[in-house]
RNA sequence: GGCGGUGUAGCUCAGCGGCAGAGCAGGGGUCUCAUAAGCCCCGUGUCGGAGGUUCGAUUCCUCCCACCGCCA
């Protein structure tokens, strides 16, 4: 770390725990948990908080619904997003629960603080009130007497409640956003809510009765009530390092910078600032507000089901091209679309042709070609490697401009560019033609050294954005230890480094199935991905499969066989070792089937066997061919013919 | 209804007063180190429509159309 190390706090919104994580939810955390990650690579001082949101009406309600506490409620649900991270790999600091005694505490003594100097006062307020939403609304909202978000009936509830005076602070508010250009982030927003300001800003309510919402903090002042959402959830960015006083917050929340999707604009950048003023704490550095995800260009309305579906997409293509494709779909401020088709064409495009193998390629030249045997000498050096080494600067500049406004996309752009200009370098020097030339030993060291620069390179660079690959790359390149941007400067590759071919980096997902109808329709069908599992896949039963031609069956050679010898697999409860004859000589295969066959059973059975599969080892014994058997739900049958044949009969 | 935004190549978007751009997709060529990858070449699109300001407008102004957001 540097001695003038810079301060973050990045902070996601805490979630709700009435929802399931979805897209959305990774999102934000993928783009704070990226920025997060640029700045410790910068040396600087970072701290990335998330957590959950776990009062409410809502959470009381489901609670009681299925027969638990909320406490055990929000226990569950609250597990599921810190499992969701953990998955992701997101390398949080903190995760802080607004049912925590940590955050509760800080709550109360905030609400203390503004109740001792007047800024809370206690009222009379009516309205038609939705449980669902845990607002009034006023008639012009009302829609038929009912909920316009739930198309519910409303009910009207008449009661006391406090209040926070936040009207008074209207009027430093605006000057405070008007001062402050990039407070509120993109401007978009910031216009909005000017724009808003524009009307008298209200006082906020910030309690409800506890014979009606009992899941809540306790007013300090007054415990026949609890906190209102607002007051509850907001002040966990402040809670969680500890409160006003603690070295903690004084560290890092002078720098706080909140990563909050559009639909929480409002609290953020109004009823907070006002809290935060109200209680002389400082105000945060910006609030960066992200737009939402559509679905095959549809809005997603209320079927957060499919927004789900889209996050479990991780688990197929994995966390970097996940984290790859949001980060460079997405303009950081608009509203942006998720489709696998999408985020394969991503993959295969820039992850798997352009980077993936541009690291396959470099590093199998360096080792095919002498490895790094010269170091970074000046007088070695042409036109193209300094043009290159240039480059590489730039790319650190852009990337510097691109996230200071959390322009991921732009970032990753300027990275992708030096992607090209590698790629563009190793066709221009051609190292394996200097390689067969003896008296070229010299230029082809210097190639070798500059591409092998240009790998450690974007080694450091993507560890933001696709930490997994990034590590994959370093160690390639002979690198340990922590990487910091302060080497991502040419020259630093030591001669003599051990450089490692790494291939595979990420794989090309074959799409040529184009005839899938079903992608289109439903804009997140969950397709399984093509090319890892061979012959097998077109007789495996599970679910429609990709509609197969007669060629495709063609490729299939079915043969009766029959079953010679059966014996158990030692140390294997699946496998059973069969002999079987196609008619010519026996051969040996492997079956799972020994949970619902006992080995005499099979003798002298005619089966339907696949004769043309690659051989493959189980247990040590190696298997050539596939018995055939029709299974559902633990039970399982395998095929015979209906009359007898000789083995090796062909089935068409 | 008020305020604001967006509308540019098949798709996604950049440009925002001085000869229309990028990536992807598509077509052609080429190398062989590499993941059937890379590299090179190929785009006359009424820059949503109509007016206006200007020597000159995709870029500024006005009106209209379409979509979106915030507010009511």
């Amino acid at each position: 770390m540097t001695d003038r190390a810079r301060v973050f706090y990045l902070t996601t919104p805490i979630y709700y725990v009435n929802d399931r994580p979805h897209l959305g939810h990774a999102y934000t955390t993928i783009a704070a948990d990226t920025m997060a990650r640029y700045h410790r690579l910068a040396g600087d001082d970072v701290w990335l908080l998330t957590g959950t949101d776990e009062h409410g009406d809502k959470i009381a309600q489901a609670a009681a619904k299925a027969g638990v506490t909320p406490q055990a409620l929000a226990d569950r649900n609250s597990a599921a997003f810190r499992e969701t991270w953990n998955a992701l790999g997101i390398a949080n600091d903190d995760f802080i629960r607004t049912t925590e005694p940590r955050h509760t505490k800080v709550v109360q003594a905030i609400l203390q603080t503004l109740w001792e100097a007047g800024e809370i006062y206690l009222g009379n307020y009516g309205g038609q009130y939705c449980f669902g939403c845990e607002r009034f609304y006023t008639e012009k909202e009302i829609v038929d007497g009912k909920c316009p978000d739930h198309q519910t009936p409303l009910q009207w509830i008449e009661e006391e409640n406090y209040f926070f005076k936040m009207s008074k602070y209207q009027a430093w508010l605006v000057e405070t956003i008007e001062r402050q250009p990039d407070l509120i982030r993109p401007e978009r927003y910031r216009n909005e809510i000017l724009g808003f300001l524009r009307d008298p800003l209200q006082d906020l309510s910030i309690s409800r009765p506890k014979r009606r919402l009992n899941w809540g903090i306790p007013l300090p002042f007054d415990d026949k009530y609890v906190t209102y959402v607002w007051f509850d959830a907001l002040i966990n960015y402040v809670s969680a390092l500890g409160g006003p006083g603690d070295p903690r917050f004084e560290t890092y929340w002078p720098s706080a910078q909140h990563v909050i999707a559009k639909d929480i604009v409002k609290p953020h950048a109004i009823y907070w600032p006002c809290m935060l003023k109200a209680a002389g704490l400082p105000l945060y550095r910006h609030l960066n507000v992200h737009g939402y995800w559509t679905l095959g260009g549809r809005k997603i309305s209320k079927s957060v089901g499919n927004l789900v579906e889209a996050l479990a997409l991780k688990d197929t293509y994995g966390n970097d091209a996940f984290r790859y494709f949001i980060l460079r779909e997405m303009v950081f401020g608009l509203d942006a679309d998720f489709s696998e088709e999408a985020l394969v064409g991503r993959l295969n495009a820039d992850l798997a042709n352009d980077l993936g193998n541009l690291v396959s390629r470099v590093t199998t030249l360096i080792v095919n070609f002498g490895g790094i045997r010269r170091g970074w000498q000046a007088g070695d050096v042409g036109e193209l490697e300094t043009r290159l080494e240039r480059r590489s600067a730039q790319v650190i500049r852009d990337v510097a401009a691109a996230l200071d406004e959390f322009a991921f996309q732009r970032a990753l752009t300027a990275i992708w560019a030096f992607v090209g200009s590698v790629n563009g370098y190793v066709d221009t020097t051609q190292p394996w033609a200097l390689a067969k030339d003896e008296t070229q030993r010299t230029r082809l060291d210097v190639v070798l050294y500059a591409l092998g620069e240009s790998l450690r390179f974007l080694g450091i660079m993507l560890t933001p954005f696709l930490p997994d690959a990034a590590t994959k790359i370093r160690v390639g390149l002979g690198q340990s230890g922590e990487p910091t941007l302060a080497d991502a400067v040419w020259g630093r590759l030591a001669a003599g480094t051990r450089v490692q071919k790494v291939s595979g980096l990420f794989p090309r997902v074959d799409d040529k199935n184009k005839s899938d109808l079903e992608i289109g329709a439903t804009g997140t069908s969950s397709r399984p991905p093509s090319g890892q599992s061979g012959p097998a896949a077109l007789v495996t039963i599970a679910g429609p499969a990709a509609p197969a031609t007669i060629s495709d069956v063609g490729k299939l050679e079915l043969r009766v066989a029959e079953v010679l010898t059966a014996e158990p697999v030692p140390k294997s409860k699946k496998l059973l070792k069969l002999t079987v004859s196609l008619g010519g000589e026996p051969r040996t295969l492997v079956a799972g089937i020994a949970e619902h066959y006992a080995p005499a059973e099979l003798v002298g059975k005619k089966v339907v066997v696949v004769a043309n599969l690659e051989p493959v080892k189980l247990m040590g014994i190696e298997s050539n061919g596939m018995v055939l058997a029709a299974s559902i739900e633990g039970k399982l049958a395998v095929l015979t013919v209906d009359r007898d044949l000789p083995p090796g009969a062909t089935i068409t």
